[in-house]
DNA sequence: ATATGGCCCTGGTTGC
DNA sequence: TGCAACCAGGGCCATA
């Protein structure tokens, strides 16, 4: 699944590819709309917008539009963009950028053909992405709804935890408190932690908060570093696989030695979601 | 306000 | 071997 790390790694390739490019036509599925904003209307304001960037934000990617269909690109309004379009990835998401005459895969939803002669396609087998398109002439630029886990000081990171019952493993898959985390990201940096997922989040001493964040910064630069975790269907937007997986300590490793105390890894359920973590490590 | 649980979806796995 | 039931899970919504 997408997360911080595969979302920042595909934000960045689709930003060195498609950067400068212009679309020219766009095509949607008429599957159901799995579309935030009608595909009819997204695909009449992407279409003749030049692509000024591409970026992640939280689990987003969003790729700022400049220029109108009749015209006028980089010029008048440099660096400010006139449109957005925005990408999640839901669970098995893709953002690809290919040659036209590519096999379209199973599930492509959207096809953006680039000046250039590109195509940037979405494709997700299980629709849970979630595309939307936005006129910044008439509402506000898009963010995510909590803090970047990488960018969040010590004593924001301690606030957004602090009196809440729920277990820090929950909280930390909560988008509007954190944006970016996931169900890997969060086993991972609570194991680098020493910190079992249930603990009420409240209950967190200071240090131990301090410690979760540092972990979860480290966890998550050392993944994009690897070019994220390939665990199911995950790729770039070249179609490569991360690395990442290869070093996960908890993720799915449930029956597994731990890789420093050898205690078998367990599995639990927190929040609906399947959790791993070293009994022995984590307290 | 905060927290929980059901729902959407399909492909892969499990069970008979 | 083959088919059906089951499960995974991010975000959104209704509910307590």
């Amino acid at each position: 699944m997408p997360e911080l790390p595969e979302v920042e790694t595909i934000a960045r390739g689709v930003n060195e590819r498609v950067r400068g490019d212009r679309i020219v036509e766009v095509w949607f599925s008429r599957h159901r709309e799995p579309f935030k904003t009608p595909a009819t209307r997204q695909a009449r304001g992407l279409e003749g917008r030049a692509i000024l960037a591409v970026h992640r934000t939280g689990k987003h990617i969003v790729c700022e539009l400049g220029g109108s269909a009749d015209g006028s690109l980089l010029d008048e309004s440099a660096g400010k963009s006139a449109a957005q379009w925005i990408v999640h990835l839901g669970m098995t998401g893709r953002l690809l950028v290919t040659t036209p005459d590519a096999p379209v895969a199973a599930h492509t939803h959207a096809r953006l053909s680039l000046m250039s002669g590109r195509e940037l396609r979405f494709v997700d087998p299980r629709r849970f992405g979630r595309l939307e398109y936005r006129d910044l002439s008439r509402g506000a630029s898009f963010r995510a709804a909590g803090a970047d886990p990488l960018e969040v000081t010590a004593a924001e990171f301690a606030r957004l935890f602090h009196g809440r019952k729920l277990a820090i493993k929950a909280a930390l898959l909560n988008q509007k408190l954190l944006s970016g985390v996931g169900n890997i990201y969060a086993d991972e940096s609570l194991f680098r932690a020493g910190i079992r997922p249930r603990r009420q989040s409240g209950r967190l001493a200071r240090t131990e908060l301090e410690t979760l964040r540092l972990a979860l910064g480290e966890v998550l630069k050392h993944a994009i570093r690897l070019g994220g975790s390939s665990v199911s269907d995950y790729v770039d937007a070249d179609g490569a696989r991360g690395f990442f997986q290869l070093e996960h300590c908890v993720y799915l490793r449930m029956g597994l030695p731990c890789r420093i105390c050898q205690t078998l890894i367990r599995r639990i359920v927190v929040a609906g979601r399947g959790t791993h973590y070293c009994p022995r490590c984590q307290r």
